[in-house]
DNA sequence: TCCCGGCGTCAAGGTCGCGTCAGGATCGGC
DNA sequence: GCCGATCCTGACGCGACCTTGACGCCGGGA
């Protein structure tokens, strides 16, 4: 079903855990601490990473930290502490859900089950690939037919916002606040102008677009 | 920031919370009972909804069953039992956390942040799908036979509210008052014109309506 | 049978939003 | 201080949308 990584340095417990949640159906990756917590994840690409927070080399928020850049899959955080601050600290790092020790198999299951049911939805495509122009948000780059293009930062952040949403409607209002800031949230000419320098470079026909479409009144969608 | 919906009925715990939500910056409705959340919820449209479990008139999860059809953002429950079961039931229920009272009041705040940010993150899908046309509530799509069609904002504005109460009937004031706005509680002829418009765009066979019902006098009602 | 309120349909007018263009302002690099 | 790129601003025409009114149909009640 899915690839989860357990971090915990209770041999015990990570038994139970790998016996369990094999049974549900899942693949299972363990380890014992944060180091190796963190080179399992690079080499092992989990869809989601159960993580203690009491380790014997690393604290737990160190590793959430060092997993957070680049893994962008759910984490749940597993603690004994009963301080909730420790929780409230997990969750503003970047934890998904947390669970306390003594726990419930089940509840913890039915979290994993959450967590990865907000998750399966999710879309983690760094690079919008159509036929006649790919966008690279990681990169920063646009090419048209094979050959790089140049965009200002405006229309490059109003592109952005765009293409991270395919197929949905942006609202003008969204994508005045996302580009220009809140104050701007009626200057909807800046949003016909800029659309249509966008139009000019990416559209095979500006005149009729056919991926970066207007709805009249609502804001604009891009279709690939 | 956000409107949340407080589902309880502790009014000791109701005034914490509303005073303390207010604090961090949110705006609060609040609701006594199962049947007043449902109403509520339908009416003002919060962005997430905090809901006990243990609730004078309807079980949580029944309200939970009644939210989740159409409401689109986080639910976080709240329950006094300590018996995990419960919250397992909850969370497969279409629940997005749970906090077992008594609470800290820090970490319901992070639960809710936790939520909240994975939600503006997220693309999930409230798509309401009949046998001959889809609404795609988050896109704001509606595709007829698999090809997509064009809304104006006031047919859209029309037909979401409609959609959000599948099966229920919603009355001509409150189709006024949410689309037009509460001059317009009068003007029964907009409906009949923008119905109209819905119909002819939307239904297989427009002069027998089959998904968007009239009651005569009362309002309408959409079946999926 | 006639009357009447409610609904569906249609068309026409006015208004609003969008695309387009160009000129001026601003900023950064040399 | 000059120059280019980028951004902002305003004006104009056009098309789409919203509004408004009129008309016919249907069902219930007098």
């Amino acid at each position: 079903m899915s690839r989860v990584l357990v971090v915990d340095d209770d041999p015990q417990l990570l038994r139970a855990l790998r016996i369990t949640l094999r049974a549900a159906g899942h693949e299972v990756v363990v380890a014992p601490d944060g180091a190796t917590a963190l080179r399992e994840a690079a080499a092992s690409h989990p869809d989601v990473v159960v993580l203690d927070l009491g380790l014997p080399d690393l604290d737990g928020t160190e590793v959430l930290a060092g997993l957070r850049p680049w893994f962008t899959g759910p984490v749940l955080v597993l603690t004994a502490r009963t301080a909730s601050a420790d929780a409230v600290a997990a969750l503003d790092a970047g934890a998904d859900d947390y669970v306390t020790k003594p726990f419930d198999m089940d509840e913890l299951l039915a979290r994993l089950r959450a967590v990865l049911r907000r998750r399966s939805t999710e879309t983690t495509a760094p690079v919008v690939v159509t036929d006649h122009f790919t966008v690279d948000l990681a990169a920063r780059q646009v090419t048209v037919d094979g050959v790089p293009v140049r965009l200002t930062p405006t229309e490059w952040a109003l592109l952005s916002e765009l293409v991270r949403a395919p197929g949905r409607l942006v609202g003008q209002r969204q994508l005045l606040q996302s580009v220009w800031g809140p104050a701007y949230e009626t200057e909807t000419n800046y949003l016909r102008v800029y659309l249509a320098q966008l139009r000019r470079k990416l559209e095979p026909d500006p005149a009729h677009p056919r991926y970066l479409h207007t709805e009249p009144g609502m804001g604009y969608r891009f279709r690939p």
